[in-house]
DNA sequence: TATACGAAGATCGTATACGATCGACTATGG
DNA sequence: CCATAGTCGATCGTATACGATCTTCGTATA
């Protein structure tokens, strides 16, 4: 048997730890929704599945439990996280916040090629319910929504808010599915709003706008999915 | 030598395994300037100062790493965390943004109890600067604010943005020392703006209002240590 | 039948062992 | 004297071993 680090080669020159390996592996799986919420993962079995032993593997695992991703209970083991309308809310909520922030911050840095990206991004949106709306296919635009907000974030030029925006939406995509599964509704309005968005950044609209419009833009989906669900009708918003 | 979890007997009842342990030892002693930034971390030393192996404490050490109080460099070790000007940018801009908002959502549920000893709270601070401005400490100073702000964060009923805050104040206080010692300067300018916080929330204020002005509030002490600083001018801010 | 008790299996938490890696120091050649 | 290659010690990364704990399930008893 391999012992030691018998660092895995990735890139020419760049070596990976086998914890670092087996955290990619199941962050890679639980995003990709090959490991559902509620999956059970037994340490010794992950270990032998990656081809590890169970320390990296617990090391992984206990980096995705600080993501969210996963639940570890003293004692008894790791699952991967459910979210139940609660933590939903919270998520949306801090979300909203984090994501307004990003959007604001990376706005002046936008290039022009980047925002006819995100208008043909929001075309294809469009085209979706416009051309086949008989056909919707919540999974598809949901997809095209996230690439569509990630050019409009990504520039946010401080790495610990942009880190929060990435986390959050990974807790969303990986463990509530689409979202636009759940408030189809939400999808003509969205494309809507994408569109003022893009005009108030390509104006050079003050900041404090395009936050405002970016947090809107989110927390309306929540209050969209709080309005089915009728629950926390009391919750306090921004 | 004794193996296994071990439990060390907290309070009647509660358990804790050993990770926990090391990890709650290695926290406060950071947070409370015991290991100051810099300091080297080495797993098999510390295992034996806490008087466990070394897997439990590098899980805690893992732990501190993520919530940014030590730097781990892969096959060389740890070291608590410094903190330079642009991280020091970064962990104020955040905590500007998740404070305003812990704040804000808290500001409905703040008792008249509690807004009173707030307002008795920033009466020390006032006291500190009227009565003895030659012999001013802003160490003790910084404490109180400390106070201050928590009384008016605490109620915050979103736990992720709560968490946030949190983090944010302990990076400031453990790896940067006293806020006040940097920019003494904003003390008074502090004070005042405490109590026009505490109007707003006394005066049931639009949560947007509380929101801004708690951001401002702290994002102005940002803009004191950068004027001093000169560095990175023309990094953008919400 | 329902409940309480107890034993067995599965799984976790931790200790220990050891190869792998990095940084510093030393030696050697230019 | 400086640069470069080689060696050594300190420390990390991982594998393995094993006691501790939780859960489950069967059995006895009211």
């Amino acid at each position: 048997m391999i012992t030691g680090p018998v660092d895995i080669h990735w890139a020419p020159g760049v070596v990976v730890s086998k914890s670092q390996f087996a955290y990619e592996q199941l962050h890679g799986r639980i995003v990709s929704g090959a490991l559902a919420p509620g999956a059970r993962l037994v340490l010794a079995q992950v270990a032998t599945e990656l081809g590890v032993s169970v320390v990296p593997v617990r090391e992984a695992v206990r980096r995705l439990e600080a993501e969210g991703l996963v639940t570890f209970e003293k004692n008894v083991g790791a699952t991967v996280s459910g979210i139940d309308p609660v933590e939903y809310l919270y998520t949306m909520q801090t979300l909203s916040l984090v994501e307004g922030a990003a959007t604001a911050l990376s706005a002046r840095s936008v290039t022009a090629q980047e925002l006819a990206a995100a208008r043909e991004i929001n075309g294809r949106m469009r085209a979706m319910l416009e051309e086949f709306p008989q056909h919707f296919d919540p999974v598809e635009f949901t997809r095209l929504n996230h690439d569509f907000h990630s050019v409009l974030f990504e520039h946010c030029p401080n790495p610990h808010i942009l880190d929060l925006v990435h986390r959050g939406w990974n807790r969303l995509t990986a463990l509530r599915g689409s979202t636009f599964s759940f408030v189809p509704e939400r999808a003509g309005e969205s494309v809507a709003e994408h569109e003022r968005l893009l005009d108030l950044i390509e104006h050079g609209a003050p900041v404090a706008d395009i936050e405002l419009a970016a947090r809107r833009h989110r927390s309306a989906t929540l209050d969209a999915y709080l309005a089915r669900t009728a629950a926390h009708p009391d919750f306090p918003t921004l």
